[in-house]
DNA sequence: AAGCTAGCGGAGGGTTGCCTCCGGATGCAA
DNA sequence: TTGCATCCGGAGGCAACCCTCCGCTAGCTT
């Protein structure tokens, strides 16, 4: 139940015949991959080799780089946001953190994608909503409950999050680690100290 | 007092004609500015153009891409470790946030810069070294002080907080703030919890 | 001040990636 | 089955960048 599905129509939409579907979702499942492979700067020519299809039709689909990149993008963010669901079942500490350390998790790959879409671009901005309006709720009930501290917001652990996600870990124990730690600094201050 | 001065020789070094020289330090100006603004994908005939110099010129400093990008990182990181210097007679805490604050700020822009060197560079980790011979003992003393929690080491907060470094804050008081979040993790546990 | 040599600049050849364009193939509706 | 609208692929022109090479310039030394 978040709040995707309507969500804008600003780029490049699925075609309707059924090998252009087949020849979109190749597109960008190798793009995924390239992107994270070779960083922004993957050559187009080597998504559309991947993909088994001509350049042209990678062009055809996605006019630009750009629209190639949001088309990733978006789908990774709505897997994201999705799995909020149901988490509200979990007592407000334990929803917010699954919910955080899946945010970890998918987008830790995401870096070059990330990079390249962060300035100015619209997309950017209505798939940050949909990531608030699925985090914040789980947010505002643990504060509620006492258990996150009340003096900062949604955004200031999005970008606490975000800024973990860049980092590079050599191992997913030390990342679960560290997120531990920072998300031990949401915690509301100890009443003495 | 870093272990900074006898540091590696694996790279580039300053040459020692006047003009050589002068030319050498524009072209390592030159590359801050174009891999901030462009990325590590940056044009080297950008480079050489800011800097005022031949391309020719700028290939027999730094015969590749990738002398250029550790001459310019290795750098920061020197300008970094050196300020530790001094800061041992703040009280513990406040000595250690002081220079994470510092890491912070200093490789704040490096963002292009940290991606390319990242991987397989045996100049990173030679700085990765110094950093840790600047920030490790004041992490110890801390420590050892009390005020931070003991069941993390050095690298999980090297992690942490270059983690932040990559994420875009909009105004630096967030980025403050959130750095704070942080640290507070990094606080010993309140007796009771 | 005169010579020696380190250093300079940029033309140019090669490579790579971008993107357009259109003749041919193919899914789909009737 | 047939027709057509949609979609495919990749050749090819264009632009950007990489890097080498070599004739000239100008510090430095004596």
């Amino acid at each position: 139940m978040t709040s995707a599905g309507q969500a804008p129509e600003v780029f490049a939409q699925r075609p309707k015949r059924a090998d252009a579907r087949r020849n979109y979702d190749a597109l960008i499942t190798a793009a995924r991959k390239a992107f994270a492979e070779n960083g922004a700067a993957a050559s187009l020519e080597d998504v559309a080799r991947r993909a088994g299809v001509g350049i042209g039709t990678l062009y055809r689909n996605f006019p630009t780089r750009r629209h190639l990149f949001e088309a990733v993008y978006v789908e990774e963010v709505r897997a994201l946001c999705h799995s909020a669901e149901g988490l509200s079942e979990l007592p407000p500490w334990d929803a917010l953190v699954a919910w955080l350390h899946r945010f970890v998790a998918y987008v830790a790959t995401k870096r070059a994608l990330a990079e390249q879409l962060l300035h100015d671009s619209e997309i950017f901005t209505s798939c940050r909503a949909e990531i608030f309006s699925a985090g914040e709720p789980l947010m505002r009930r643990a504060q509620s409950a006492g258990v996150v501290r009340d003096d900062i917001g949604f955004d200031d652990v999005v970008r606490l999050i975000s800024g973990l996600t860049m980092a590079q870990f050599p191992s997913p124990e030390q990342r679960d680690r560290v997120l531990g730690v920072a998300l031990d600094g949401l915690r509301p201050p100890a009443p003495p100290r």
